[in-house]
DNA sequence: GTCTATATGCTGATAGAC
DNA sequence: GTCTATCAGCATATAGAC
């Protein structure tokens, strides 16, 4: 029952993963593909017939359904969504941090890129993310929350993700994806409800360190 | 005093521009460039010497000061910050949709596609974003908030524009956007001290859009 | 399934006439 | 400052031996 510990399939998905949330897709070329996976050439094309957009596309699907995962791994330690949104946002941070800044999200770095001139890929991303906005609605359902706020909530806190990876990574500081955190977490208290007084997250607690 | 309408400079910087927004700056060659621009290759390299980076380069810099004013031009007819930013966003959204879901700010694009790959535009993007912060920050100290809330609010509200044009743009579709725009109002809402009851923009209201 | 050799076109960039 | 001709190298993709 168990199989081979890597396939060349899944060493092409694997390192078209890693160098398009570094350089994105079209800077990345099938040369570095196969370089990065070991496999010359002839095998990229016999695992994927339509080349390069079609490695790009099942990586996109293969990684963005790993991506989605975290959001319970991350955030089911903490009982109060107000503490595991910032939370998950600080792990981000220290995660991309820790990479040297370039362990962005391939799915975002990828459909920033492409979503006016690859429609196929396009479509592929729009697919995942659709996925993501469902399986993350589901959780914070499952967490207490109405279909209609756990919707808004998780559309609201994948967009603030995705740009403030960008931002902390050209930028280089952690400051955009913790101070993203804290405004979900407000968006989170002013829909059940909650008032701000006293659990408000302090703002400016980080954003004294500037970047240059 | 009056120069010419549009030097063969301007319009490799509004070509560049243009296309990079679009495409990233990977996918965009210098072929296109000329071609956009309506001059040929050897007028491009007349111009910038150091070829499509410093294009590129220019462009951003150029790109960006624009951008940075459209904050006050949308904020400034709303008195109170809690209608001025989900105004700001829905006016984002409306420019974007209208453009065929192109418009995507040129900025965000490049920076999310070359910030591991590119050191030089790199650097230019970041300088583009601090300056963002800062005149952000002080427009928004300007319209009565502390320098620290003032400085959160603003890395907190371009992180989540940024990620939400990614979003709309890829789904086709306002509604994150829309989201994020909500988000960052509770935000300002929960660090000026108010509480979430009466005014709450309503969670939802446009989630029920499907994109698929 | 793996791998090499190769085809065709486009890339960014340069030289130099005008 | 404008424009053409051209370079060397890399792009994606294919054919076909093993």
């Amino acid at each position: 029952m168990a199989e081979n510990v890597s396939t060349t399939r899944d060493r092409f998905l694997t390192a078209a993963t890693e160098l398009m949330r570094r350089q994105g897709y079209a800077a990345t070329s099938v040369k570095q593909l196969t370089a990065a996976a070991g496999a010359p050439i002839g095998s990229l094309y016999h695992h994927f017939p339509e080349g390069k957009q079609q490695v790009a596309a099942a990586a996109l699907r293969t990684s963005g359904a790993v991506y989605i995962q975290l959001l319970p791994l991350l955030m089911d330690p903490y009982d109060d969504l107000r503490e595991a949104i910032p939370a998950a946002f600080a792990a981000a941070a220290e995660d991309l941090e820790r990479s040297g800044w370039m362990n962005m999200c391939p799915v975002g770095t990828v459909a920033g890129e492409i979503a006016d001139s690859e429609p196929a890929l396009r479509e592929v991303a729009a697919e995942v993310i659709t996925s993501w906005i469902d399986q993350g609605t589901a959780y914070f359902v499952r967490r207490g929350l109405s279909p209609e706020v756990a919707r808004e909530l998780l559309i609201a806190m994948l967009s603030a993700l995705e740009g403030a990876f960008i931002l902390s990574r050209t930028l280089r500081s952690a400051t955009p994806l913790h101070a993203a955190g804290r405004a979900l977490a407000a968006h989170v208290d002013s829909m059940t409800g909650r008032g701000s007084a006293g659990k408000t997250p302090e703002p400016g607690a980080d954003v004294g360190e500037r970047t240059r």
